[in-house]
RNA sequence: UGGGCCGUCGCCAAGUGGUAAGGCAACGGGUUUUGAUCCCGUCAUUCGCAGGUUCGAAUCCUGCCGGCCCAGCCA
């Protein structure tokens, strides 16, 4: 991944960057403020701001804010944080499509001018009927021919707010006949009695998005405006007001194939059910694709940009693994994240052989080979935790398929001692309460002595010097690779175990300070971040990022 | 059944007439005080199918087949 994705948008930024026809590129990556980003608008964070920056040129970003009905401040401000977050930045402001409402009115009059366009006062239920269908044409608007006079009159008293929102419409006069939907006149303002979020109510007309989009790109010298697949029917049309207007630059518009990933619904209405039904907790749920969700989840920007680079950009539409998302992010935290030792599930081991207050402090590497990362202190005890599940009475069990502490045995503690589980202590009602074991002497940092046989390592935390904790174990959202499919009955496939919150976990005591939104590996178990928002002091709360890879699992 | 686009290994994806990159997954093996990491190796005689052009085609032509998008006063 050290080198630069080869794609057909690089490929054609080469070419117009070798042959002249640009000295530098500009793109943009243009949401409309009405929620939050997820994950496939990553990826086109990650085409439009990495591409300007692979090419040493620039991106803006620009709010598509032309529908007031649909949009508000609130957007504004978590897209613009979770692009930063992205590690993406803009030069100056944000800018806003309403920023060229003028200008755009003006250009729409110029149309007018120029016979191209006209105000239009069917309805939209008549509106519907003159377009035709897919297979037949459209007919021709009554109001079609009226004279410039009128139109300009007419329009002049939309923006005056002389008729009501629906009354009428101005249209782009093209083809009512085209086999190209876009093309049948389509609409250039609406009248929207609604106060903006940046223009408050200056206006009460409104230009479309395709009246909008290719100006503004133009205003903004946009060498390469980037979208996905489902605009390319719009590129004639964007060519067309292009062609129309005496804007200062020629922008082109380029398609790429929006991200999918199986396991993973990214339709803002679908997104918002989750939210609208409880059954997520927030927008910024860790089990959510959203921007927000991932970053609560412990992803790290690296591993987004990187998971992005690794799909590619491409037209073909298609389906990513969410292995290979997992993938990046188990890359990007093992290479990056501190180890540690957390019990999630504790089981109490007593040490027979060592004195009631023996307390000894090992030192760990904070990374197994990253020196940079420092070292950590572990305090031992007479009395530790181990993990319930790495503890077995049955030592029947073959040494390759539990290589964990079984009774009559040994294990290896993790940077600490080899050691020999002797008794085990129920309670009434059979469960295992407590372990009697000894430590092996002279076993740390050595190698096992003659006749004592580990069968693996497992990790483990001081009882008196642990920290408590509370563990939020997230997994898939969706037991089911195309949650879509069935249109609304998606709900149907949530996994019912995509949570589960663990509270009498203990961490170790190097934890203490750790920051919110800081990673973790806890070895053997996986990677964890410091909730960003319920973490307060003496209650630590970490949510799983991910697990590790586990290949014996599979196979046994 | 109108128009536009797409079809290269299970998934993503390079390749643009000169004889199929890479990543994920998978599968072997080595190292390992994380069943992790790391390392080494295997994994498309074939590019949706069928014809054609060419010394030579995934790349050009023709015809099929399959998938996606478009009939908001949404973006």
């Amino acid at each position: 991944m050290s080198d630069k994705p080869s794609n057909f948008l690089a490929t054609i930024i080469e070419e117009d960057l070798a042959s002249g026809k640009h000295d530098q590129i500009v793109t943009r990556f243009p949401p409309e403020p009405n929620g939050y980003l997820h994950i496939g608008h990553a990826k086109s964070i990650c085409v439009n701001f990495g591409l300007a920056q692979q090419f040493g040129g620039e991106c803006n970003l620009r709010f598509d804010d032309t529908n007031p009905e649909k949009e508000e401040q609130e957007y504004i401000d978590s897209i613009k944080a979770d692009i930063n977050w992205l590690g993406f930045h803009w030069k100056g402001r944000e800018k806003y499509t309403s920023d060229y409402f003028d200008q755009l009115y003006d250009w729409a009059v110029h149309l007018i001018n120029n016979g191209d366009a006209y105000v239009c006062h069917l309805n939209a239920d008549e509106a519907r009927e003159y377009r035709g269908t897919l297979t037949e044409p459209g007919k021709n608007s009554p109001y079609r021919d009226r004279s410039v006079e009128e139109n300009l009159d007419l329009f002049t008293r939309m923006k005056n707010g002389e008729f009501a929102e629906g009354e009428c419409v101005l249209r782009a006069k093209i083809d009512m006949a085209s086999p190209n939907m876009n093309l049948r006149d389509p609409i250039i303002y609406r009248i929207r009695k609604k106060e903006h979020h940046q223009t408050g109510d200056k206006w009460c007309i409104y230009p479309s998005y395709d009246f909008a989009h290719g100006q503004s790109d133009a205003l903004e010298g946009i060498t390469h405006s980037i979208c996905t697949l489902e605009f390319e029917d719009h590129r004639p049309l964007y060519d067309w007001f292009i062609d129309k207007l005496p804007v200062p630059a020629k922008p082109r518009q380029y398609e790429f194939a929006r991200l999918n990933v199986n396991y993973t619904v990214t339709s803002k209405r679908k997104l918002k059910r989750l939210v609208d039904e409880g059954i997520v907790d927030g927008w910024d749920d860790p089990r959510m694709p959203t921007i927000s969700g991932m970053r609560r989840r412990g992803i790290t920007p690296r591993a987004l940009r990187n998971f992005a680079d690794m799909v590619g950009t491409s037209r073909a539409g298609g389906v990513v693994d969410l292995g290979m998302l997992e993938f990046a992010i188990r890359e990007d935290l093992n290479e990056n994240a501190p180890r540690a030792m957390a019990v999630l599930d504790p089981l109490k081991v007593v040490f027979t052989n060592l004195p009631d207050d023996h307390r000894e402090v090992f030192t760990a590497p904070g990374h197994p080979n990253r020196d940079d990362l420092g070292e950590r202190e572990l305090p031992f005890t007479k009395e530790i935790y181990i993990d319930r599940s790495d503890f077995n009475e049955d030592n029947t069990l073959s040494r390759k398929k539990f290589k964990r502490l079984v009774l009559g045995e040994w294990v290896r503690l993790r940077n600490a001692y080899i050691i020999h589980a002797d008794e085990v202590i129920k309670d009434d009602n059979g469960e295992i309460v407590e372990i009697r074991a000894k430590v092996i002497e002279g076993t740390v940092g050595a190698d096992a002595p003659e006749g004592v046989r580990p069968r693996g390592v497992i990790h483990w935390v001081s009882a008196s010097e642990g920290l408590p904790a509370e563990v939020r174990l997230y997994d898939r959202l969706f037991n089911h690779e195309t949650p879509d499919r069935g249109g609304d009955d998606f709900l149907r496939h949530i996994n019912p175990e995509s949570l589960k919150v663990l509270t009498g976990c203990i961490v170790e005591p190097s934890l203490a300070d750790a920051a919110p939104e800081s990673s973790f590996q806890f070895e053997r178990e996986g990677y964890f971040v410091v909730d960003r928002h319920e973490t307060k002091a003496g209650q630590l709360v970490l949510n799983k990022t991910i697990g590790l890879k586990e290949v014996w699992a599979r196979k046994v």
